[in-house]
DNA sequence: GCCTGTGAAGGATTTCACAGCC
DNA sequence: GGCTGTGAAATCCTTCACAGGC
């Protein structure tokens, strides 16, 4: 298909999306690069410009058709599509991912959930019995699994995400505070509040000098 | 103070203080751009030029002294301080941030958490008793806090993030699943895992076609 | 007149490549 | 010989600005 789409416009594409469902639900039915932008802060001409990656889905002197680039947008995302996800390690952070019902609703059906301790394997968490680790390459061999979720501690995550690779896995989305690596091809996603907190604390520091 | 550092390196810094301190554990005592590079998926190049910006640090034909750029960057980064972190919202995500035993050990305190549901207000979590969001400028105004971190529906969080702004807040997390906006000079930084599959979901379609 | 789509310009970030030092 | 620090080059990304269609 398309080549060679900068990472940054794929990782907008999804914002947009949101944006143009509020707009559907406020019962918008046309939106300028201009007005959607001011809602994003994101300039028209970005906008503009992301959208031609894929075509051409605006009229000249009107703006975009808010049911029709949403369509658009989530059939090149693949939002309109059900996505199988296993979750791997379920301690208390496990645990929220699996019970977190944001996902469901955006076509994320959270289908296993593995862990390695005896105590927990056979536990009720959601709709769901934890599995066993050890069964977690059987199971994606046998059974369609798009996107892993890895929560578990630092020190486990890499050999967790290599396994999740070698299965076959090509997305992942890793809450472990540890930027684990993978080969060429994988996409991987980092969600890390620590992190996110310590690239603020410079700011604070610069601004109001050391505090006590 | 330095003027003009790109957000971009500020970003890479934690990450480079973290794989210091795991090396520093492992007793490593001087270690060069280029192996910290490949523990991190980055070029040493880089880690030299984001180095650059805060001063010469390595020694020409040996590398970084470990500890010594560790506490460097943790200076820099005011991760050598405490902090004090509110948590606006304690539904289920808002428990699993306050009860998550991540933050303190990084020196983020959380000193007090926020709440709109009377059914909710004056119950315990952690060491917490939730406060009654009405209470949240006055608690401010009297209490030095330095993260705001924003777990509310994504309907409010545009307005809770108004308010801690308003009153004086200058760094804020959000999860809520909604690209809030804030004037200069605030930072923002989103955590949003259905927005990081999302982005995710284009590459898996793009690879493997459409699924049933 | 308004707003898109897009080459071209501009700006930001990354990488190269090497002088200089240990 | 190995490795840093850094200008210069290369690459990547954003913004400009305008021709063209509604």
């Amino acid at each position: 298909m398309t080549l060679e789409i900068p990472e940054v416009v794929i990782n907008r594409l999804p914002i947009y999306a949101r944006a143009l469902s509020a707009l559907a639900e406020e019962g918008e039915s046309v939106v300028s690069s201009q007005t959607l932008g001011e809602k994003l802060d994101v300039t028209p001409a970005q906008i503009r410009k992301d959208l031609s990656y894929f075509g051409r889905f605006g009229k000249q002197g009107r703006g975009y058709n808010v049911n029709g680039l949403l369509r658009k947008l989530r059939e090149i995302l693949g939002l309109d599509q059900q996505w199988r996800v296993c979750v791997v390690g379920v301690g208390r952070l496990g645990h929220a991912i699996v019970e977190y019902g944001g996902f469901e609703p955006q076509g994320f059906q959270i289908v296993a959930a593995f862990d390695t301790d005896p105590g927990a394997v056979g536990r009720q968490v959601g709709n769901l019995s934890i599995r066993d680790a050890r069964e977690l390459e059987s199971f994606l061999a046998e059974n369609r699994v798009d996107i892993g979720v890895v929560a578990v501690p630092a020190s486990a995550a890499q050999q967790v995400v290599d396994r999740l690779v070698a299965a076959g896995l090509r997305s992942i989305l890793n809450y472990a505070p540890m930027p684990t690596h993978v080969p060429e091809g994988v996409a991987i996603r980092h969600i890390d509040p620590v992190l996110a907190m310590q690239s603020m604390t410079f700011y604070i520091k610069q601004r109001d000098g050391v505090h006590g």
